[in-house]
Order: structure tokens, then sequence, then C-alpha cells
RNA sequence: GGGCGAUUAGCUCAGUUGGCUAGAGCAUCUCGUUUACACCGAGAGGGUCGGGGGUUCGAAUCCCUCAUCGCCCACCA
């Protein structure tokens, strides 16, 4: 077997093996054979619906993260012979692919009005395809065991069709309603946004202290001068001294666009302290204002139009100037009339637009809302059966960190539970309709007179019309014409979890009902097990799917929800194009192996808190992969095989003809089984691979340095090498795939590593007799390699050796054990002649060290005495400070009466081997001088 | 303005009910051409656990407070 490569080479072998799961078949649960008998058994699966990258672009490290955090909780659930699913797909997002594409033909010179709807659609899903292949290839590269099979997009026949079913189940519930409400607009987008689609960024305004002119009594403060022509109050604070007189009453005022009346109105709302206390109310342009509006019954003046321009309202002298044109225009006209008092330069959070960075404008429209707090009752479902809101249930089934219950999602990790919550009680109806064209278009069709006949029409006098149809298809009488509107791409994504599930071929179920009722795969498969996202589309997304889920299904979406952090450089920033310091991950699995890659993301990573990425981090999980490469390489050469290498798999148990290292070894194999599956089942995946008896350290210290150097010393074992192997590679796989798998393949097996048993535990393993005797083998040879190299022998040059064991200081047992060992210690140690006495002399010249024996080490004229006295006087003086430390413990009275016993007693013990150390230093240096 | 997180060796991080003289990898230094591996082996140096206070026999760990950095939410216009 010679023909193995001294290197592993992952380029050679990732394709090949990716092809090889993926052409098995085990990716499908249909087809792992174990699961049979237990294919109905919903206890018995797991399931993790893969978060759906956008369709565009390329992959990232934030998908190639996700993928191997998803891929691992995967592999090692099928390992374990759960029914395990793995749904992947991609998502429309309409907003984000809209954008991409407008862009892409804005270097043709051209917009989309140029293409109109049709042809612009077109691009943008020729767009789409394009990216989606490569996504999907690229998910492929990282290794990722989901279910092509079942692969979906969320603007697919059934995809959509779910859309719309759900669209008209809310609807006649009345969960879905227009309203003519104030909404969050994006003039570059021409669209409205969700609430938390703005985002704020901090930034320095003018704060324009005036008055609307010479006669009016109050001064207002405003950052956006030229929304004030349109307002209709100035409201003040109830408790402001200044004011009171004021309120109730009602000026005129005309600022150039004709008369309004100002009223001035009490608002607890409003800051005393902020400007002038006095708040000039722009009903139609302001979130705020809006709600004053509502509650004082005020007139709302639109001045701005959807395409952020102002409009007639605005009066001629400003219409169809930008709101920045506007805004100067009319601060030159305060001026002019002498009516601003001062300008102060203030912090403002601006609202932007989360795609464009675009400022969002506030302004009233007709849209369409998801009733958030609308109580309904639905028969058949466990969670509206009493008459609740969509947020209360939201609410409820949804674990709080101080009270937990098996039966509701638990938020891994727990603060994010109360950051849901906050959220959620905060939540706002839910605007759906976007002025966009590439998604799932309302299914809402409007009819009147005019339409019928076929007059040229204005789309605002479409939708004013009196007749309204809402269903799931366009109704046959003609004269409808549908909503020119799409829904927001996360009310899609929303359904994700079960609509993915519901059967493919939709047409043969007639009603929504039957269809939910009767597809097999959400019988099985849903709830799912795990959602593994990060924590940035907790509320985009997760909030949505236990939003529409509840509602659609009287089922949550998932059990457990697992959120990853974000993917940062070295310093801690956002890996950015303008910053230059992303790290591209195709690039690294070229580089170093898609293993590598993936666990440089996983280890170092814990739920809820960022990840630190750089290459040479990478690099040093190429390093591990290569070592086991080279255990397995050295293991497969060595072994004697039964029948070349397809014997090996008959030398599994091992027999009970054990050396100590052996019993050592697979002592430590059923340890880290449990550590293994300890932190797997509660995904701490770090710990199991990098903790202190993790994946890493067995395989690298224990393992390799020091059973693997004594094998070589005192014969092979090849029934312990191959158990300890194939163990060690079944429990490495969910981590590093293709390695495994490749040196599985070496060693001539024909099932799949893929789908072996997983390792059972046999729970914590207590300290042993067996750990005590290596741990002196161990000891001796580190001490005597350690004398060694301070005194500069090399470690191949023997030295003479001479173990001294006090009378009583070891039990027959491990006085037998290094008699035993002898050999190992010579070899691994470079040493000589070799004695054991007891009682012994410390020759002349020789240094010492003590573990559990004293060692003399014969370093011959090689020994810089002086050097040696500074040492061990260092020494001395250490551990004389620590026996100080443990004494003041031991004769505190309160602590021998508090701590537990335990404790005590390894106080006690500690004093008494420190002292007996100190002793032995002391003599040591004595004897050198 | 409210909330959350982080702060441990030069760097990246472990340290899970408070109890081994606080650990690992990388980097540094010394030594090594042992046929599994230099993508390696052996050894060494390096930390008053962000500051202060408290609880406790005992604190990196629990509580309070301050500082720095980061994130999220929020209608100071």
């Amino acid at each position: 077997m010679s023909e193995i490569p001294k290197a592993y080479n992952p380029q050679e072998v990732e394709t090949k093996i990716y092809e090889k799961w993926e052409e098995s078949g085990f990716f499908n649960p249909d087809n792992l054979l174990w699961a049979e008998d237990k294919k109905n058994d919903k206890e018995n699966r797991f399931v993790i619906s893969m978060p759906p990258p956008n369709a565009t672009g390329v992959l990232h490290l934030g998908h190639a993260s996700m993928l191997a955090y998803q891929d691992l909780m995967i592999r090692y659930n099928r390992m374990k012979g759960k029914n395990t699913l793995w749904l992947p797909g991609t998502d429309h997002a309409s907003i984000a692919t809209q954008t991409k594409v407008e862009k892409i033909i804005a270097e043709e010179g051209k917009t989309k009005y140029d293409l109109g709807r049709e042809k612009f659609l077109e691009r943008v899903n020729e767009y789409v395809e394009n990216s989606q292949n490569t996504i999907k290839n690229q998910t492929r590269k990282m290794g990722s065991s989901c279910d092509w099979s079942r692969e979906r997009y969320t603007l697919d026949d059934g995809l959509s069709r779910a859309v719309r079913e759900v669209f008209v189940k809310m609807y006649n519930d009345k969960l879905i309603y227009r309203g003519d409400r104030i909404v969050n607009w994006c003039p570059r987008c021409e669209s409205t946004l969700a609430d938390d689609e703005v985002e704020h960024k901090d930034q320095k305004a003018n704060l324009y202290y005036f008055k609307y002119n010479k006669d009016f009594p109050i001064t207002i403060a405003t950052t956006r001068p030229e929304t004030k022509l349109g307002d209709t109050a100035v409201a003040v604070n109830p408790k402001d001294e200044r004011y009171q007189k004021y309120i109730g009453q009602v000026f005129e005022i005309d600022l150039g666009n004709g008369l309004h009346k100002i009223k001035i109105i009490a608002d607890r709302e409003v800051e005393m302290e902020f400007g002038t206390g006095a708040l000039g109310v722009t009903p139609a342009h302001s979130m705020t204002d809006w709600e004053m509006a509502e509650k004082n019954d005020l007139e709302k003046i639109k001045i701005i139009g959807e395409d952020g321009k102002m409009n007639a309202s605005a009066g001629a002298d400003y219409k169809g100037l930008t709101v920045l044109e506007a805004r100067e225009k009319f601060v030159q006209y305060l001026e002019k009339n002498q009516l601003i008092e001062k300008v102060e330069e203030v912090d403002q959070a601006l609202s932007i637009c989360y795609r464009c960075d675009t400022p969002i404008e506030p302004l009233p429209s007709k849209q369409w809302f998801v009733a958030v707090n609308q109580k309904i009752t639905i028969e058949g479902n466990q969670y509206f059966k009493e008459g609740k809101s969509l947020k209360e249930v939201a609410l409820q089934v949804v674990n709080k960190a101080e009270e937990k219950d098996e039966n509701k999602i638990e938020i891994i990790p727990e603060r994010f539970s109360k950051t849901y919550h906050n959220w959620m009680e905060n939540l706002h109806d839910w605007c759906i309709s976007r002025q966009l064209w590439f998604g799932h278009r309302i299914p809402v069709w409007y009819r009147n007179e005019l339409i019928i006949n076929n007059q040229e029409l204005d789309i605002e006098d479409i939708m004013n019309a009196q007749e309204i149809y809402v269903g799931t298809e366009a109704p046959k009488e003609k004269g409808w014409m549908q909503d020119s509107d799409t829904l927001d791409t996360w009310f899609s994504s929303g359904l994700w979890t079960f609509s993915t599930l519901l059967e493919q071929d939709h047409k043969k179920y007639k009603t929504f009902e039957e269809w939910v009722a009767n597809s097999p795969d959400l019988k099985n498969f849903h709830p799912t097990s795990v959602m593994e996202t990060g924590y940035d589309i907790l509320f985009f997304w997760i909030a949505r799917m236990i939003l529409m889920t509840t509602y659609t299904l009287g089922e949550v979406p998932f059990k457990n929800v697992y959120l990853h952090g974000m993917v940062r450089d070295k310093q801690g920033r956002k890996m950015s194009k303008s910053l230059g310091n992303g790290i591209d991950p195709i690039e690294m699995i070229e580089k170093y192996g898609t293993d590598a890659l993936r666990l440089s993301m996983i280890i170092g990573s814990s739920p809820g808190n960022d990840l630190r990425l750089f290459e040479e981090k990478i690099e040093g999980y190429r390093n591990f992969v290569n070592k086991l490469w080279n255990i397995s390489r050295y293991i497969l050469m060595s072994v004697d095989t039964v029948e070349g290498s397809k014997g090996l798999s008959r030398l599994l148990e091992p027999s009970n003809d054990l050396t100590l290292a052996d019993k050592w070894i697979l002592e430590h194999l059923e340890n880290l089984k449990y550590i293994v599956n300890n932190s797997l089942e509660n995904y701490q995946f770090s710990f199991a691979f990098e903790g202190e008896a993790g994946i890493r350290d067995f395989m690298w210290d224990k393992f390799a340095d020091w059973y693997l150097e004594f094998s070589k010393v005192q014969g092979k074992n090849d029934a312990v090498l191959i158990y300890v192997l194939e163990n060690l590679l079944k429990l490495c796989h969910p981590f590093i795939p293709f390695v495994t798998e490749q040196i599985w393949q070496e060693m001539g097996k024909e099932k799949l590593l893929m789908v072996e048993k997983w390792p059972k535990d046999k729970g914590e393993m207590e300290s042993t007799q067996v750990s005590v005797n290596f741990g002196i083998i161990q000891e001796i040879i580190k001490g005597i390699r350690s004398i060694k190299n301070e005194n500069r022998i090399a470690l191949k040059e023997k030295v003479e050796v001479i173990i001294n064991i006090k009378a009583g200081s070891l039990s027959p047992e491990e006085i037998k054990t290094i008699k035993e060992n002898l050999n190992i210690i010579e070899t691994l140690a470079g040493v000589e002649n070799l004695r054991i006495e007891s009682e012994a002399k410390k020759p002349e010249g020789w240094i010492q060290f003590d573990c559990k024996v004293l060692v003399y080490v014969n370093v011959g004229a090689l020994i810089d005495k002086e050097k040696e006295a500074e040492r061990i006087k260092k020494e001395i003086q250490e551990t004389e400070k620590y026996i100080i430390q443990i004494k003041n413990k031991l004769n505190n009275e309160r602590f021998v009466q508090n701590a537990p016993v335990e404790i005590v007693k390894k106080e006690k013990e500690k004093l008494a081997v420190s002292e007996d150390k100190l002793k032995k230093l002391q003599e040591k240096l004595k004897s050198l001088l």
C-alpha cells in the first residue's frame, strides 16, 4: 500500500468523493436502509431546512460557515441512524436580485422601464439561473450532504402556489388587509420596505430653528425644513409651561403653497429639552407625526411623491424638486424673510434602505399589511383555537430564557430569546406589498367600469376600484386586472420549512387543505429539528417563519434554533470589498482543501458569537488533516492484513492480549467517544474537537505522539491500530468528511463512511490505574528529554540513567510497570544502560529530577553546574511559595470546616507532594555545590 | 435613550453547576536529515485572567461599579 501519497492532496480526491456520495443516494433519507422500519417514526428523524442562499452572486464565507455547521449536524445524525434530511434550495430575494439586475442593465445604459416588465423579468430569470448553478456547485464543493432531489426555489411552481394559498387564507381570515398608511419608502428601489428593512446610520445634520412667519408665537426646530410645507400642527409637551397657553389654538400660515391651519397640540412624546421643545408636525412624512395626526385628527398633506420629489401640494415653487433641492430653496426663503433664529449641528440617525443605502422617505400609501394583533379563532389549530393574535402565538411558542419548556422552541444561545420576545412584543403590522417587479405577484384583482370598458387607466384608478377579487388564480370573467405589486420576499421565505415539504406535484390537489393533509414529506419531516442560521436574520426570517407556520399548520416550523455569528477578519472587522479583507472560500478550498476550511470555521466558533477567520488558521487545519492522513498512511502501510487491504475490517475487535499502551489508548478512545457525543448533543462543536480531551488532542498527542511511538518499539497490535483508526475516522467524519472518507476507501471498505454506524459511548471515563501507570512512564521519558535538552544533548545521543525507587513510594504493580517498559524509556528518551535501583545514591555530576520516582541522568561533562544550580534555586523558591500558600489554606480553620472533604484531602496531598519535592530539590542543590 | 456581547500569553481562542501552581494552537527561541508526516518531532520562554470594590474558607468563574471595543433595538423632530 505504499502507493498512498505522502501528503494528502484534497484537490485530487474531493470531487470524486462527492460524486461517490451523491451517486450513493444516501443524501436522500428514502435510501437510508437502516431507517426502513423507522420510516414513519417521527421521533427518529433529523431534519434541517437549509436557509436558502439568495439566488444572486457567489458563495461567500457566511454561506460556507453555515454549510459547515449544518453538514456537521447532518452527518452526525445520519451516522447515528436518524432518518436524516437536509433540504437545500435558493431564495429569489426579490429586492436584492432586482437591484442587482438593475445595476447590470444600467451598465448597458438602460433602465427597467426601457425593457418593460416582461423583458426585465426575463433578464432577471436568466441571471438567477446562472447564479443558482454557481451557488449549487459551490455548495457541493463544501461537501454538503443535502438531498438535491428535494431542492426547491422560492419562486418555483409549487412554492408560488403555497404563497398564494396562504395569502388568500389570511385574507379570508382578515389577517391581511389593505390600508392607507404611512410606510417606509425607498425612492431608489421605488418600493416600500418593512420596518426591519430600514437601517440607521449616524450622521451630522443641521437643526434649523425658525418660525413659520413673523407673527407665529412659537419657534420650532427641525432637520428637515422642506417637510414643513406639509405641517398641520405644532406639538409641545403638555408639561411645558412655555407653551401651555397656546395648546388648542389654531393658527393660519402660508409658506408659499397656500394657507395651512396649524393646530397647537400636546403630546407626551415631545422632549422639552430638544430644540425649542416645540415640534412641527408633518403627518405625511414622519412616523411619529403620523401617529400624532391620527390621535388629533389632523389633516395629512402629502408633499413628497414616490419618486422622492416634491409634488404639487408642496407648491409651484417646489414641485419637481428633489428633497435636497427643496430644502435648499426653502431655507433660502426662510433666510430672505429673516425667520431663521439659528442653525445647530446635531447628531442624527438617518434611516436608509438596507439594500441600497438610499435615505428612506416616509410617506402615506395604500399597501397590503399583515395584521399581527388581530385575534382569530381557527378550528383544528392548537394555537389559535381560543382566539389569539399572530403575535401572541409567536410569543407563546418560544421559550423565555428564565422558564424552559421542552415543547417550546429553544433558541441557542439563550440570550437571543430575550431579543426575540422584545422584538415580537413591539411588532407593528407588517407591510407586505412591494412595488417591485420580481417576486410573487399579489393574488388580488380589481375591477370597475373603466377597466371593463378597456380605457387607458392610471394604476391608482385601478387600485381604487370598487370590486376586489382575492384568489389563487385569476378570475375567469373579463375586466379584472391584477395588483401590480409583488410580495415581500420574507413572506415566501416565512413558509420555507413547510412549503418545501409540500408535494411538488401539487396540481392533483384541488384545495390547499388536501395538499397539506396528503403530502408525505410534510407528514414525515415537519416540524424540522434545527434551524441553523445567523443571528442577523432572527427577525427577518426566524420570526416570520414562526408567525406563518403556526398560523398555517398549527405547528412550529422547528424545534430548536441555533444561531451562529458572523465571520470577521483577524482584527474583528467585517469582511468587505471596500476594505479588501475578504476571504474567498473557493480560493481557500483550492489552496488548503474543503476539510481545512470547514474546520477553520467550526473551531473557535460558539453560538451567537462572531468568528475571526484568517488564512494562517486555515493553514493550521490543513496541517491537521495532513496529520490524520499520515497517521492512517503509517497504519495502513504497517499492518499485516489477512486478505490484502480488504481484510482490514476483519481485525475489528481488539483481543485481550493488550499492552499497557494498548489499554491506555483504548481507554482514551472511549473517553473521546463520550466527549464528542456529549459536545455534539449540546451544540458545542468546537469543544468536541479542540477541547482538553477532544479529537485534536487524542489524535495528535495521544495517538500519534505517544501510542504510535510506543507501538513502533514494543510491537504493533494490528487490531488495536485498526480499531482506533476506524473509530477516529468515524468521529472525525462530520467535521472533515472528505479526508476521512478517502482514507476509509483506501482501507478497502465497501461501504461508505458517511453511512457507517456512529460510535456509541459508555459515559464519562474515570481515572484508572492504567492511566496512572502510563503516566509514570510518560513522566520519566519527558523528564529525561527535558534534562537532555537543557544540557544540549541531542535526543538520539544516549545517556546513562538510574531510576531510584524509594521503598514504599510505589505499588508493586507500578514498579512492575516500570520494569516492563524499560525498553520504551530507552528508545523514546535516548537512554543506554538504564537501571532500576532502590535507595540508590546519585552519582557525582549527574542530574536528578523527580516525578513519582527519582531519576538520575548522567549528562557527562556537558553540565553547566552554576546554571543548573540557578535553575534549581529558582524552582526551590517557587515550591516554597507554593507550600506556604497551601499551608495557609490548611491552617485556616474556616477552610477546613467549610470546604468539601475531597478538596481538603487534595490540598493535603498537594502539600505532601510539594514538601517531598522541596526536599529532593534541596538535596539536589547540595550535591551540585 | 434602552438592551446585549466581548475584554485570559505577541496573535486566535478554551476554561459549562466557584476548588489541580490558569490551558491549547499559531508565533518566538533551542535542538533534531529516527523510512507515517518538516503540512514533522523533542524541549523552552511567555499571563498580578481590562481596572476597582464586594460575596465566599476559596473567584478567570457569582454580584456591583467603572473603562475600552463591538453589535442590536428606539419616532430627540
